[in-house]
RNA sequence: GCGCCCGUAGCUCAAUGGAUAGAGCAGCGGACUUCUAAUCCGCAGGUUGCUGGUUCGAGUCCAGCCGGGCGCGCCA
């Protein structure tokens, strides 16, 4: 992938758990536990009754509380704590007993069987059923589900997606896309005020390459046309001749490069003799790893220099514009120095090149509150720099400005030896701008693992200028890999478009959903604007699913197949296990509203039933557990748990044939909590459900 | 060379220091005259890369090693 693709790439390890739960505003601070409307977290509310033991037996319950948590195993309870063993540690007393002693002063009895003491000192806690069939009755007349919002919301500022607005958006774009605008959604449904803003690349080089492209290539007719098109084009165009002549000049540097890892490796092998020890051994390897990739590197550069010396009309072009690059610096150079002509063409070109990813972004179900590009700071850099120089934080070395770092094997440069700015002082004054117009908590960054040295020293530049009391965090993520084990392109090499993939993606949709359609037993029920609308919404849901439900720390493999089988943790098994549910309203002429305000019991005397209400009452914890450490694979793994649950109780329960009226109430409003939780939970995630596939 | 990330079933991946490491696919065996079989149920599959350490308890934390990915002054 072309690492110019993104304007970012990158990513830290997250921040510590408890750091996390110390938080004002935390997970663990709901809104008051009996809050109207009876919302409640069962986890928080748990934890609520556990800290009044726990304050007579340590100075520091918040850690104690931290090992609350949903029990591993039925047998075990529906809820665990296991925090007497560490403290029996900390005060030289058998757990068992500090275990006794906390259930001993515990007052739970109206939510939970007695409590149990277990092994070394885990504390088992069994809900009430009856208990679990009121918090479900209220979640049936609540709009949240019974979720509460957070009693401290926070601000948040999230930076996601940030393409370069001149050239066309590729697979590098869908994480940071997907998983960012997942977030905003989730912490906006837990009560947190978000701010979305998709800081794109709409003032560096591609425009200097555009300006360039459009002054000598372009095809006038054309333009007017379809000016995303053509100027696309010629963004393309452009690249590729710049390619070739840098490749041209870099190919004897790698062929020389190239020679003397092949004499090294050769003086390894040389010095290993027949029988290589350890050491020895691992030098080979590492010589000819670097062989390899300078082979690699080498025959990339060679097909692009053939590929254009084979072309004639493209052979002739690069040979007029030998100097193209230096000259899409200059006209870059003279677009940021506002030079009228280049900023007209600029203001042109910008409404088309936002046409152009607006278009996918719709197609995505994805917004922003605001689109502040790198060009919305460009008067700041300045001043900036200026800043960073007068405060000592930044200071001149070999003719660049430089923020030197503590443990950093290179500075952060803000700005260079030709005086202009890069993307990290844009990103140093766009920090400083967000502080001054949103005053945020938070500032979450998107971006693709890669950046995590750039970020760690963006965080630490703006701490020093006093920027200390506001969380910055690279939410990063891995590479888009092929089946192949490298990462994802085409059979010929190039990056994949992120339109041709929505594009794949909704033609298999179609083929799944004609299919399924066809060989329903009582004949197809999709007229074909209905299939293509659902194979639209699986398509997009298939990609985007697959996205979220892999922790997003490491590296995912690519494959349609998997994102679009209805078996697994996928997007299509949870559109169909909803409209399954909606599927049963629709034969049993089941009129919603009136059977959730019917005030029908709910009855949770299988123990699928139970698992089933008890999975839905947990919604509230997953979100929390996908907030802590902004995962959404947390919300996904719980949303396939549930859909889980709801198989065994599909099968196990007859709904519109339950052997009385009262038990086919209960089980309706069970389907129907389960299809709104799903519903509301693959919203969150941006995804959309079909009422019939 | 330095830094960051990763290594879990044949494959793709889960598992906030907790009790017997779980899913899906692939394999094997079952369940449609019964609310969508695009489904469900069961079986089999593991020395969590290796070695040592911390801990009442380690896939998870620490150290070293092996293997892989990414990054490391004027690109974004």
């Amino acid at each position: 992938m072309d690492p110019r693709g993104l304007r970012r790439r990158g990513g830290p390890p997250v921040r510590s758990r408890g750091a996390a739960l110390l938080r004002p505003g935390g997970p663990l601070e709901h809104g008051r536990p009996r809050a109207a409307g009876g919302r409640m977290n069962v986890l928080t509310e748990l934890k609520r009754r556990l800290a009044g033991p726990l304050a007579a037996l340590t100075d520091r319950p918040g850690e104690a509380l931290d090992l609350v948590r949903r029990g591993q195993d039925p047998k075990f309870g529906d809820y665990q704590a296991n925090f007497a063993m560490p403290l029996g540690k900390q005060l030289g007393r058998p757990p068992r007993e500090i275990a006794a002693e906390v259930v001993a002063r515990l007052d739970v009895a109206d939510l939970c069987e007695p409590p149990e003491v277990a092994g070394p000192g885990f504390i088992n806690l069994r809900l009430r059923t009856a208990w679990i069939a009121e918090r479900l009755a209220e979640a049936v007349r609540d709009e949240r589900l019974g979720v509460p919002p957070v009693a401290k919301p926070r601000m948040f500022v999230v930076d996601y997606s940030a393409p370069n607005v001149a050239k066309p958006m590729h697979v590098g774009h869908i994480r940071s896309t997907v998983i960012g605008d997942a977030l905003c959604r989730m912490l906006r449904f837990a009560g947190h005020r978000v701010v979305s803003d998709n800081h794109l690349g709409d003032w560096g080089t591609q425009f200097g390459m555009i300006l360039y492209g459009y002054r000598h290539f372009r095809d006038e007719a054309a333009y007017r046309a379809g000016p995303v098109g053509e100027l696309a084009r010629l963004y393309r165009l452009v690249r590729r001749l710049m390619d070739y002549h840098e490749g041209k000049a870099l190919l004897p540097k790698l062929r020389e490069k190239l020679s003397q890892q092949q004499a090294a490796l050769a003086a390894e092998r040389d010095a290993a003799g027949a029988k290589p020890d350890k050491g020895a051994a691992k030098a080979i390897r590492r010589a000819e790893s670097d062989v390899a990739q300078t082979g690699d590197q080498i025959a990339q550069i060679e097909a692009q220099v053939k590929a254009v010396d084979d072309d004639p009309a493209l052979a002739q072009l690069a040979a007029r514009h030998a100097e193209i690059g230096a000259a899409v610096l200059a006209e870059t150079a003279k677009l940021h120095a506002g030079d009228a002509e280049n900023l007209r063409l600029w203001r042109e070109f910008l409404p088309h090149c936002r046409d152009e990813i607006d278009r996918v972004y719709r197609r995505l179900g994805v917004t922003f509150d605001h689109v502040l590009g790198e060009s919305y700071y460009h008067d700041r850099l300045e001043a900036t720099v200026a800043d960073l120089l007068r405060r000592e934080i930044a200071r001149e070395s070999n003719g660049a400005i430089c923020v030197f770092l503590e443990g950093q094997p290179a500075p952060m440069i803000v700005r260079k030896q030709d005086g202009a700015f890069l993307y990290a002082t844009t990103d140093v004054a766009t920090i400083e701008y967000r502080m001054e117009t949103w005053r945020p908590d938070a500032i979450l960054y998107v971006v693709d693992h890669r950046q995590s040295m750039h970020f760690a020293q963006l965080f630490a530049t703006v701490k020093r200028l006093g920027y200390s009391d506001v969380e910055l965090q690279h939410v990063s993520f891995g590479t888009v890999m092929g089946d192949d084990g490298r990462p994802f392109r085409t059979r010929s090499g190039d990056t994949v478009g992120l339109e041709g993939l929505l594009d794949e993606a909704v033609e298999r949709a179609a083929r799944i959903v004609n299919e399924n359609d066809d060989a329903k037993p009582g004949g197809p029920e999709l007229p074909p604007e209905a299939r293509a609308q659902v194979a639209e919404r699986v398509g997009i849901a298939a990609l985007k699913y697959a996205d979220l439900a892999q922790n997003r720390t490491s590296d995912y493999v690519f494959s349609y197949d998997k994102m679009l089988a209805m078996n697994g943790n996928t997007a299509t098994y949870m559109q169909y296990a909803y409209a399954r549910v909606r599927s049963i309203f629709a034969r049993g002429g089941i009129d919603v509203d009136a059977l959730r305000a019917s005030g029908a019991a709910i009855l949770l005397d299988t123990p699928a039933e139970r698992a089933l209400g008890l999975e839905i009452l947990r919604f509230g914890e997953a979100l929390d557990l996908a907030l802590l450490d902004y995962r959404p694979s947390q919300l996904t793994t719980y949303l396939f748990e549930l859909a889980g649950c709801y198989s065994t109780f599909f099968e196990q329960c007859p709904v519109l044939k339950a052997e009385t009226d009262a038990l086919r109430a209960s089980r309706l409003l069970l389907c129907d909590l389960t299809a709104r939780v799903i519903r509301r939970g693959l919203e969150l995630l941006g995804i959309e459900v079909v009422e019939k596939m």
